[in-house]
Order: structure tokens, then C-alpha cells, then sequence
DNA sequence: ATTCCGATGCGCT
DNA sequence: GCGCATCGGAATA
């Protein structure tokens, strides 16, 4: 799976098959370029997915559930392909996660960054920014400001319409070779064995992406 | 009960 | 490039 070009004009239900269906390795890669929409009393705002990183429990170090750890924290890790996971980092940012593969399986994709598409006024509100700038969204922490997900949006299923948080195929596809492969941001607690896996992707040459070439 | 520290971002130098 | 805010989860006692 190099990119989600297959997937145009697919529904939830052919979604809810390749976020189940693959490593998520290839689900972080695959998800470049689809979109992440929120509705909330602000209204409907939506960004296209232009950086993640894969989280492969329970091998992962860098993965809150390695080791297939499960506290109540845990949970929506085992719920199923297509489950959010919202968590407190730092003390201050929410960072929101796509869980994938099958149920009691705890694979993961964290989206550093989306491309804002619906609702840009009501995301520089939240952002408290006049003009729109690649940092709107550029981050894991300010994604889910700008499209106002917080712990509240904890173990929602994703694919479901009546969900506030909804995952979709989006736009046009993003081409494999439009991919680039670095290792992720924020983990050398996990060691280097875990810490140097390039699984960490995003849209070449879009302006909305936390931090280009970021070798480590 | 206590301690440690993180999948970050922002403002200032 | 650097310091620091800020707090809950999980491990330790």
C-alpha cells in the first residue's frame, strides 16, 4: 500500500477494511492526504492529512501500549481499526490518534498535521491567528486545537457519520513518490533501536508539516 | 501518597 | 537555539 489512490469514491465501510487490514506502517502512509473532519458548536471544520507516524504495540517502545499494556488509559487501543485515542501530552496538548488493525490488536497512527479545507475562519478563532499560516496546523498539539478535538473526543469510532470526529478518503490522491519516510519526532526515550524506524511520513512539499527532513 | 517525566509549542534571544 | 509551562498516567513505596 503506497498510497490512497485506490480508495476515491470509498465509503466507511471500504475504510474501515484498509484501516483493519494492513501494518500501520501502511495505514500512517495511506492516510497522507485523506481528511479529518470535525463538527462541533463552531460548525463543521476539516483539514487534509499531510503527516503521521506509526505506533506498532505491542513491539513499539514508543507506543503507549507496549506491551500490550492496558490501564483505563489504554483502552481504545484494543477497540478497533478506526477508534480515536486523545491524549494529554505535556501537560497541555491533546494528540490525537487513529487506532488500526483488528480489535485487541494495539496498532496506531498519530497525524502530526493536516491542511486545513472547511471552516478556515473558525480554525484561526481557535488558534487566535488573524491570517492563515502553515503553523495553523503544522503539530501534533495545534491539529487538534485548530479542529477543537479535546479528551472528549476519546474513543469515538471515527467512521461513524454521526460521530463529531469523522476520518474520510477526501480529495485526490497523494502518489507514493509525494511520500517522504523519516523517523518520528519526540521518542528517543524509546531507544534508538525504536527511535530510528523511518515511520514517520509526510506530503513533499506541502507547506503543512511540523518539521521537514527531520533526522534524528 | 509520592515521584517522575513525556508521541509539544511558544516566546524570546 | 533554548527555557519553560503544566498535569495526568503509571510505576514505585
Amino acid at each position: 500500500m503506497q498510497s490512497n489512490q485506490q480508495f476515491i469514491g470509498a465509503g466507511a465501510r471500504e475504510l474501515r477494511a484498509f484501516l483493519s487490514g494492513q501494518d500501520p506502517v501502511a495505514i500512517a502512509r495511506g492516510l497522507i492526504g485523506m481528511e479529518l473532519t470535525t463538527r462541533t458548536d463552531g460548525g463543521l471544520t476539516s483539514g487534509f492529512i499531510t503527516e503521521t507516524e506509526a505506533y506498532w504495540a505491542p513491539q513499539d517502545r514508543a507506543s503507549h501500549a507496549f506491551g500490550g499494556r492496558r490501564t483505563a488509559r489504554t483502552e481504545p487501543f484494543f477497540a478497533g481499526a478506526g477508534t480515536s485515542y486523545v491524549y494529554l501530552c505535556y501537560g497541555i496538548h491533546e494528540l490525537f490518534n487513529v487506532i488500526t488493525g483488528p480489535a485487541e490488536v494495539p496498532h496506531a497512527v498519530l497525524i502530526r498535521a493536516v491542511e486545513p479545507n472547511l471552516g478556515l475562519e473558525e480554525m484561526l478563532r481557535r488558534r487566535h491567528m488573524e491570517n492563515l499560516k502553515p503553523q495553523l496546523s503544522r503539530g501534533p498539539g495545534v491539529v487538534s486545537k485548530a479542529l477543537g478535538i479535546t479528551r472528549i473526543h476519546n474513543a469515538l469510532d471515527l467512521l461513524d457519520p454521526a460521530s463529531p470526529v469523522q476520518l474520510s478518503f477526501g480529495r485526490a490522491p497523494v502518489m507514493a513518490e509525494d511520500i517522504v519516510a523519516t523517523p518520528r519526532i519526540g521518542i528517543d526515550g524509546a531507544g534508538a533501536e525504536w527511535a530510528s524506524r523511518p515511520w514517520r511520513f509526510y506530503h513533499r512539499g506541502n507547506r503543512f508539516v511540523s518539521k521537514l527532513n527531520a533526522f534524528r
